[in-house]
DNA sequence: GGTTAGCACTCGATGAACAAGAGTGCTAAC
DNA sequence: GTTAGCACTCTTGTTCATCGAGTGCTAACC
């Protein structure tokens, strides 16, 4: 790959990119100043096409990227987008002053950035290991049911109805949430588990006497109140762009994406590393292998603990979709940095 | 219009339903037993265009009915559809011993509805002034922020966080917490406002010195907690009808649909009385006037709270969805009123 | 007088034929 | 190594004829 065939591979992206049609020779050479005539273009192309970086939907039609093209593209080729300063201001003034209340915070997020990418945007919530048990409370339904609320560290809620196999009373209910919540404060979530909750057992029953298996209900409606969750927005997004005019195809897509635990999976499957491009079958989903993916993690504190994807036709504006995700993610973690802040600071 | 024309309307809609072309006097003379020739329907079915009750689409195609035929239809013509008793089981077992929890119950019942039903479904929750408080508690999170949770009778659970200007400490917070549900425990959710508030403020600045505006903030968060809310499912399903291929029809009516204040304002129209049909431009909303909306209300110990609703194509099974939704709409109000007998019993 | 058979007519859908245009690959000249 | 030129390919859009479903009307029928 020499320097000429990275500027016409760079063009037929960019221009690709713009305009969702096949991009010929004679396009590049008129529009991109390479300095050689569009026969010579040809020629690159016949070679980029041979090397796998571009196809031919059908002889004599334009080429279109690969693949292949795009990766090579995102790893080597891709500039830096910068952003319009209306853009970083829309997304500054979210996140000031007057930033979304915390169990807001995210879906709104995902709203913010679906809108300004035009793409389908998902969030995942922190991680279990990084939340840990701040609130903790048991409030009594009727003998048989209860709620328990749980409020994370950052600030997250989570609410969930227990039934309990025989009636409990109010005032047991309340003593065993508040012993609970003594002991378990400040743990992390991942640590609540059936060995700990024993412990706590054998402990408990020294002070009063605890209904078999409430604990274990206990401990299981905890654990999953501390599951990570995925928020999900600008959906019909996808119904604006060329190559999504397909019924069929879009309703594969959607139906797809309906299903919170693909999405987990998308999301945490891409969680390491900050930025991360996946494309078309880099997903490793039939369904969304005409899609691509740009991902990238957001922390808490420095720890990492949840990430930001949006998700488009593999003909997407990975360079400004980066930009945007890594404006947004950087702000959301600034935010929750704060926030916990005041959490701690104020206390 | 007599008898024969009543029969013919009748065959032209079921046959419209069940095929979405246009029918033609052939097809109702072979198929519905009118023991008449093409040539009569001919002359039935030009009698009926002008009526207004069916139209053409372009000359020398066959009719299909008009809104005024559908809602002809609806009014007088339309037989009791019978469910297979697979539906009916599979209803029932919905309802039965392992109903969802009382949280999830809606949300589920939206999704069997929409699966059952092939249509959009949406449902209600109970009006506010239905609901009772049953259960309130405020959790703190840091001195400026706290959890404001509310359970209702009827089980629903609301969870909301609230700043606070100045810092409150979580022994006042629990104070005003405590004082504040007894005194409104049992009440409406519909008469938590300010007055009522301002004469607890005056009660309560007797115990305690309260912080001002925090009453305001908590009143707010309350009547909010109690506002209706909309559950929607199945919006794929609208894909799967030839009237809507078009993707741009499909993005108008999807992101008409994402506007919850919009659903609400659809089904609070709609719920005085049981079983409604609206038609096509009856939705009065430009967006989905080709659509028909069957919605009922369901009940909650005799007294109406809300509603369900499915729509679909203006060439929808109104005969089935009706019942299905009538089937619906009665075991949810069951499951909800021995919910309620529970709660009231066992307490 | 209502019903029906027959027939001419309309109009959308389908498909073939054709021209236009975009783009390529190859060759030969620079 | 680059480029102009050209023949070739393939898609797209258009025109045109055909087909068929369905109608409306007329005249005959019971």
């Amino acid at each position: 790959m020499d320097e000429r065939k990275q500027r016409v591979l760079r063009a037929i992206i960019t221009d690709y990119i713009n305009t969702a049609e096949p991009v010929g020779s004679r396009t590049i050479a008129k529009s991109y100043d390479l300095g050689v005539s569009s026969a010579t273009i040809r020629n690159e192309m016949a070679d980029l096409e041979e090397l796998g970086f571009i196809e031919q939907p059908h002889t004599s039609s334009g080429r279109i990227p690969s693949q292949q093209g795009y990766r090579y593209y995102v790893d080597f080729l891709m500039d830096e987008s910068n952003l319009v300063p209306g853009e970083i201001n829309t997304i500054h003034s979210f996140f000031g002053e007057d930033a979304p209340k915390i169990d807001k915070l995210l879906p709104d997020t995902c709203k913010v950035l679906s809108d300004m990418s035009h793409y389908i945007t998902m969030i995942l919530t922190p991680t279990k290991s990084a939340g840990t048990l701040e609130q903790m409370q048991i409030l009594p339904i009727n003998p048989f049911q209860a709620v328990l609320i749980i409020v994370t560290d950052v600030g997250l809620i989570h609410h969930r109805t227990i039934d309990f196999p025989v009636p409990v009373s109010e005032k047991r209910l309340k003593e065993i949430s508040q012993v609970l919540f003594g002991k378990l404060k400040g743990h992390s979530i991942d640590d609540v588990n059936v060995t700990l909750m024993r412990e706590l057992s054998g402990e408990l029953s020294k002070e009063m006497e605890i209904v078999d298996g409430i604990l274990e209900m206990l401990s299981d409606a905890i654990k999953t109140s501390g599951e990570e969750k995925v928020f999900l927005d600008g959906t019909l997004n996808i119904l604006n762009h060329p190559e999504f005019q397909d019924i069929e195809k879009v309703k594969e897509i959607l139906s797809f994406l309906a299903n919170e635990e693909i999405l987990k999976e998308l999301l945490q499957g891409r969680k390491r590393d900050g930025m991360n491009f996946a494309i078309g079958e880099e997903l490793s989903h039939g369904q969304i292998n005409q899609c691509s993916m740009v991902t990238c993690t957001y922390s808490f504190n420095g720890n990492t603990m949840g990430s930001i994807g949006v998700l488009g036709p593999t003909r997407m504006e990975y360079a400004r979709s980066a930009s945007l995700i890594k404006e947004v993610a950087e702000n959301l973690s600034m935010v929750l940095h704060n926030e916990n802040k005041n959490n701690g600071g104020k206390k």
